[in-house]
DNA sequence: GACAAGAGATACGTC
DNA sequence: GACGTATCTCTTGTCA
């Protein structure tokens, strides 16, 4: 005896969308891909297996016991589509015909039916496949029942326990339900956990055998995953009891009529015909077998990923799009006319259309003289109606993210001039750390600027907005739109250079290993090196379980293998060639031939800029092969690389800020301000003062700026905690009034609730009066850190500037590409070389005046390279 | 079910 | 400490 129970809904399912794109409609309008799919399954069925016995379980109507336990249970069934609707009838036709049993029962969906044939059915030991795609049907598999899944692209796997078990990585089938009751099943609407998938799931289920084990010992999860199952422990006890499969339902079972009988041709015919199928009748009576198939997919024309692309793009210019406004009002001619008007200074002008909010606006901001550039689409034909607003210096220029209007307006020609009031940029300035919000409403767009000017002057901040950061948005946008030239050639031999290097690593590393392995994935490395190499007895772990293979951790195994050094090798490398080498050259606009970046300046904590897309704020320079990589970096032709940066700035704030004498002295004694740091720490003259003793005073001094603790000292130094602690003691003791200095400021932002620079920007720490001792302390640092590098970030700012107002005023050609924190990067004419760099030297040294000079050092080169 | 997007980890480049 | 990016891995949503 061999039995076939097939899951009718699932494999109508499975038809129905397969063709989604390309359905079978006949000429009464009908979508038969259902029906023809499952026959096809059928027919497949038949001709291959030959089964004594069949029969065909349908879900009922209405709810089942499942949609008591759980309302939303498939929910997405409630909603069959109507071509499926409409294709059961016919289909339940067809199987009569075919003398075919239907087997459902209320209250009851077809895998319980099934469920409960296959267990009775297996137990007699009748050889028995379940036909059905749905991976829920694994906890009923035993010995003679099996699954019959049908595979993607065609054919078949049967699945006895033991490929289950493969399967799905369990011991046991009936840990299918754990399983499920932990992932979920979307095709069932079975919720699981959230954030549980499959990977995460057979984990658990390998780890604890059960749910019922897996809550009883969840202590011993630790982090997200332990938030994870203890917040949704009701939802993976219901998920469980909604994946269990009955094997009883109350149905009386007669396997004799299962019995496969005569196909009724007439009436099958009969039904084909009406339906328009012209080949199938052929298929099912075997005399006449044709093996074509009768539909393909068609791929589609579009790719996805274009799509996705596309729609991206559209999303990307989401202006307001005034033109269109008027244009549907089919107030066109009003609006031109009403512009014209108030061109003339005719007062009917203003009056535009009082249903519309932003003519009325802007009819009100012309009133105001505020613009607001949000309304007006820079590529819309009305521009040239509002050119001379935009040139004209007395109206103030409203927007968010001005920076970007102004190269907008800049690709067509229009120059915008006259004050900037940014409101992204103000509410930063406000309050760096809240991610900016730009949903205000067009129309109360004078209402929100005037709050945030008088929030502004609250916060004793208006003269860091209108001095610094209003005037640095032309700047940026000017540096963003020159961009910065590469010399592809150079990259493209470093590129083959480091790709050849990589393949000989590679090589070596797998021969190392005694096999090939993703070295880019951390966790394969783990396995390699802690879990078959055995390196070290007591591998440190990530909190998901991981080996730590980071090169902290690898540099202190260096000596273990030579394949740790490999790896570390390859990592650098490859870093530098998909992050630079090969990646830059990718970014050149065609039309410019430059790389633009993008220099965003409400990102950061602290008030320094940042740059991404790509990231020119962290091109390599330390090492050797990094160098390669600056060197490609090169001035426009004929033309020269400047660059100018400011010497210890952070340090030298705080000499200022602490007004510690020591220190003040340290930099005026024109020493290198590390060795004349340890000098006063080890008690001897700067010229007994070793190497180490200096790196050990850089790091001190550098973790003072930083804000970085004790612990962050010693694992940066690769010392001990105790003599972290010593070195930091004897740092306190030298510079005395610098230690007043970090006290005074932890003081102060607890009074206040605030740090702020010496420009009053501020950085707002309300962890500082946290109870958790690390939170506590983490805000501590950035009380000491933020005022520093803030204060420095400003300056930087005021330098930018005041050197590009010199450089447009003296009408110089030369151009400001790049700001890197303390760096500031030029192409520079050749007939301008020396008074560029007077003016840059003048300009960055004369920001402020403080306690100890402000230095900057600079240099040339035709390269980034040369010239640092 | 396949695929892509999103999220989280990990690692690493700069100042 | 402050960033941004690449890659891997897994989950989730969407499209069939």
């Amino acid at each position: 005896m061999k039995l076939f129970l097939i899951d009718a809904y699932a494999i109508i399912y499975r038809s129905y969308y397969a063709l989604i794109k390309n359905p079978r409609i006949n000429s009464k309008g009908l979508n038969t891909s259902a029906i023809m799919g499952f026959c096809n399954t059928l027919n497949e069925v038949l001709q291959k297996e030959n089964p004594t016995h069949i029969a065909v379980a349908f879900d009922p109507k209405g709810g089942t016991f499942r949609s008591e336990m759980f309302p939303e249970y498939k929910a997405q069934r409630e909603q069959t589509p109507e071509d499926i609707r409409k294709s059961v009838p016919i289909i339940k036709d067809i199987l009569r015909a075919m003398n075919i049993e239907i087997l459902e029962v209320a209250g009851f969906e077809a895998d319980d039916v099934i469920g409960t044939y296959a267990t009775y059915a297996g137990k007699q030991g009748i050889e028995t496949y379940m036909l059905t795609p749905d991976k829920d049907y694994g906890q009923l598999v035993m010995d003679n029942v099996r699954m019959y899944k049908p595979r993607h692209g065609g054919g078949y796997d049967i699945l006895g326990p033991k490929e289950v078990c493969e399967k799905y990585g369990i011991q046991r089938t009936d840990q299918v339900i754990d399983l499920l009751g932990l992932m979920g099943d979307s095709a069932d609407n079975i919720p699981g956990c959230p954030g549980v998938g499959e990977k995460t799931a057979v984990k658990l289920i390998t780890e604890f055998d059960s749910i019922d084990n897996l809550l009883a010992n969840k202590d011993k999860l630790k982090g997200a995953l332990l938030n994870k199952i203890t917040e949704n422990e009701d939802k993976i006890l219901l998920s469980r009891k909604l994946a269990v499969i009955s094997k009883d339902v109350p149905t009386k079972i007669e396997i004799e009529k299962l019995e496969k009988k005569e196909i009724n041709g007439e009436e099958l015919k009969k039904i084909f015909d009406e339906l328009e199928f012209r080949t199938l009748l052929n298929k099912f009576l075997p005399d006449t077998a044709d093996s074509k198939t009768l539909f393909k997919t068609k791929s589609s024309s579009e790719s996805p990923k274009q799509r996705t692309k596309d729609q991206k793009q559209q999303n990307g210019q989401n202006t307001p799009n005034l033109f269109d406004l008027f244009a549907a009002e089919g107030t066109e001619d009003n609006f031109y006319a009403a512009l014209e008007g108030e061109k003339t200074g005719s007062k009917e002008g203003i009056d535009l259309n009082n249903e519309q909010v932003r003519a009325d606006f802007i009819a009100k901001s012309f009133v105001e003289k505020i613009l607001n550039l949000d309304v007006l689409d820079a590529n819309q034909p009305y521009i040239p109606y509002f050119r001379d607003i935009l040139e004209d210096s007395s109206v103030e220029k409203v927007s968010m993210n001005i920076k970007q209007r102004i190269k907008d307006y800049a690709a067509n020609g229009n120059e915008i001039k006259g004050e900037l009031f940014d409101t992204t940029v103000a509410q930063y300035v406000l309050q760096p750390e809240i991610r900016p919000r730009t949903d205000f409403p067009v129309e109360s767009l004078p209402e929100v600027k005037t709050k945030l000017e008088s929030q502004l002057k609250g916060a004793e901040a208006y003269e860091l907005f209108h001095e610094i950061e209003m005037p640095l948005v032309p700047v940026l946008a000017e540096m963003e739109m020159e961009g910065v030239c590469i010399d592809t050639e150079s990259l493209a031999e470093t590129a083959k250079q480091f790709n050849n290097r990589l393949a000989e690593i590679e090589k070596t590393i797998y021969e190392q290993a005694g096999q090939q392995f993703n070295i880019q994935s951390p966790k394969q490395v783990g396995d390699i090196l802690f879990g078959q190499m055995r390196l070290i007895e007591k591998p440190k772990k990530t909190k998901t379980g991981q080996f730590v293979t980071s090169e902290e951790v690898l540099n202190s195994l260096k000596a273990k293998h030579p394949i740790v050094e490999n790896i570390l090798k390859y990592r650098g490398l490859k870093k530098l060639v998909g992050t630079y080498v090969e990646a830059l050259p990718k970014l050149i606009n065609p039309k410019t031939g430059h790389i633009h970046t993008s220099f965003n300046q409400t990102v950061t904590a602290t008030g320094r800029l940042s740059s991404s897309d790509p990231n020119l704020q962290n091109i390599p320079i330390r090492s050797d092969d990094g160098k390669d990589i600056r060197r490609a970096f090169v001035a426009r032709v004929g033309e020269e690389f400047f660059s100018a940066d400011y010497s210890q700035i952070e340090l030298r704030i705080m000499a200022h800020l602490s007004g510690d004498k020591n220190m003040i002295e340290a930099f005026f004694s024109g020493h290198d301000i590390h060795a004349a740091t340890a000098a006063k720490i080890y008690k001897k003259d700067i010229s007994e003062v070793t190497k180490d003793e200096r790196r050990k005073a850089k790091s001190a001094n550098f973790g003072i700026i930083y804000g970085i603790s004790a612990w962050g000292l010693a694992e940066g130094l690769s010392i001990d905690r105790k003599e972290a602690k010593a070195l930091i003691e004897g740092y306190f003791e030298s510079f005395p009034q610098v230690k007043d200095f970090i006290d005074r400021q932890i003081e102060n932002v607890r009074a206040k609730g605030y740090a702020e620079t010496m420009y009053h920007r501020r950085r707002y720490l309300p962890d500082i009066t946290s109870g958790n001792a690390t939170v506590r302390s983490f805000a501590e640092r950035n009380a000491v850190n933020a005022p520093i590098q803030g204060t420095a970030a400003d300056i930087m700012k005021l330098a930018m500037v005041r050197i590009h107002k010199r450089m447009k005023e003296e009408g110089l050609l030369s151009k400001l590409i790049l700001q890197v924190h303390d760096e500031l990067n030029f192409t520079v004419a050749l007939t301008e070389k020396e008074r560029l760099e007077r003016l840059v030297i003048e300009e960055m040294q004369s920001v402020c005046k403080m306690q100890v000079p402000l230095i900057a050092d600079s240099g040339w080169g035709k390269n980034w390279l040369e010239a640092h």
